[in-house]
DNA sequence: GTTGTGACATTAT
DNA sequence: CATAATGCCACAA
């Protein structure tokens, strides 16, 4: 075989491993539950990577139907621009969601209560 | 190997 | 509470 890696950054078909655990996170956040970038970077299995989940949810394909809108940057803070179109979209999704969102921050649970949700919920 | 950038986090002011 | 500066880590040119 001949070489078949690169960086993995064509292909939404076959991403990479740390990818697969990142959307796999998001996937599990339930209605009403919203995580940090740093928090689903941390489940997913790596630290200190929250930048690389941003990417992850970039490159991630509609079709996966992601709840992206659920993740949002730390205090509950989004992490858009405000005002621009995918903050609009967010929050929107967000308050559809019945997530209380107030001057572009969420009701971001305590990472004890996020652990119980996380796990206590199911998996 | 260096430089620049990023859907972040934390601390300081 | 908002903004600035710094740290962090990975990837692209």
């Amino acid at each position: 075989m001949a070489a078949a890696r690169r960086t993995e950054a064509g292909s939404s078909a076959a991403p990479n491993a740390a990818i697969a655990a990142i959307w796999r996170v998001v996937a599990a956040l339930r209605r009403g539950t919203v995580a940090s970038y740093g928090t689903v970077a941390a489940r997913a299995g790596l630290p200190r990577r929250a930048r690389y989940v941003g990417a992850a949810l970039r490159m991630a394909p509609r079709s996966l139907d992601l709840p992206w809108h659920r993740v949002v940057a730390a205090g509950g803070r989004i992490a858009f621009k405000p005002g621009s179109a995918a903050y609009r979209e967010q929050r929107r999704r967000l308050v559809a969601e019945g997530i209380v969102v107030v001057r572009g921050r969420v009701r971001l649970p305590r990472a004890a209560d996020l652990d119980a949700l996380l796990w206590g919920g199911g998996c």
